[in-house]
DNA sequence: GCTATAGTTAGCTTTATGGCTAACCAATCA
DNA sequence: TGATTGGTTAGCCATAAAGCTAACTATAGC
């Protein structure tokens, strides 16, 4: 499963439709279908491409086919996401760090100041 | 800010690699350009629909841009997926209740049917 | 003021994306 | 077994994406 192929995925607005679709629990492409006003091989397409990029999985039984989400992708985006973000907020706690120093030197220098 | 371009910012791999850098702190055009081998303007592509999605902003004093990193947007996709993946694991809960419930039934039928 | 540096604009190519229709296969159902 | 339903394949089109080069603008440094 690769980032780049989930965030590709999750870039269109039917596709993450069709994800939140899934979140209620199974559906067929049939039933996946019905709320939008696109031809079904239109539809297919995005299932497709939402099966290739691992957030969705299906079988088919007899002549419909039962789609599922696999939330495994989802839960690696969200972790990229947050080991990104927490990077980035451990860098502006330094940055604070260091302002909060510069702050009391800056104190400091002025009681300095004073007192001269 | 659009779930839509976040997704699409993302889902390119030069961008994420913009991302992560600009965690380590600000950077300007040039600094960002270096790791990749890959014109300018092909670059700043890349940083206009980064702008553009809200996960980065940039300044330009003198004659260099520098960029830095908006974390709202990227705290919105997570907060997006987080959404996702509850919905889906209370699911999950309700369903596993329901197997252990068909379980506690089938094991007092067992009972019944041995006391028969 | 000339030159080098840092971006920017314009315009081109190639490939990918998102949509369509029409025709087709394979299970059900009457 | 013939019609209907559910999905699939193939192939077309328009637009967007990702890259390039070449030429341009505007600051900084000497």
């Amino acid at each position: 499963m690769q980032l780049d192929h989930v965030f590709g995925a999750l870039s269109d607005p039917t596709r993450r439709a069709i994800v939140m679709r899934l979140c209620d629990g199974e559906a067929s492409v049939g039933e996946l279908a019905k709320p939008f006003e696109m031809a079904l091989p239109s539809l297919m397409k995005h299932i497709r491409i939402l099966e290739s990029s691992g957030l969705v999985a299906s079988e088919k039984t007899g002549r419909v086919r039962t789609c599922s989400l696999q939330t495994e992708a989802l839960a690696t985006v969200e972790v990229w996401l947050a080991a990104q973000r927490e990077i980035w907020e451990q860098r502006l706690d330094r940055l604070e760090m260091y302002v909060e120093k510069l702050k009391k030197e800056e104190k400091a220098n002025v009681r300095k100041r004073r007192s001269k």
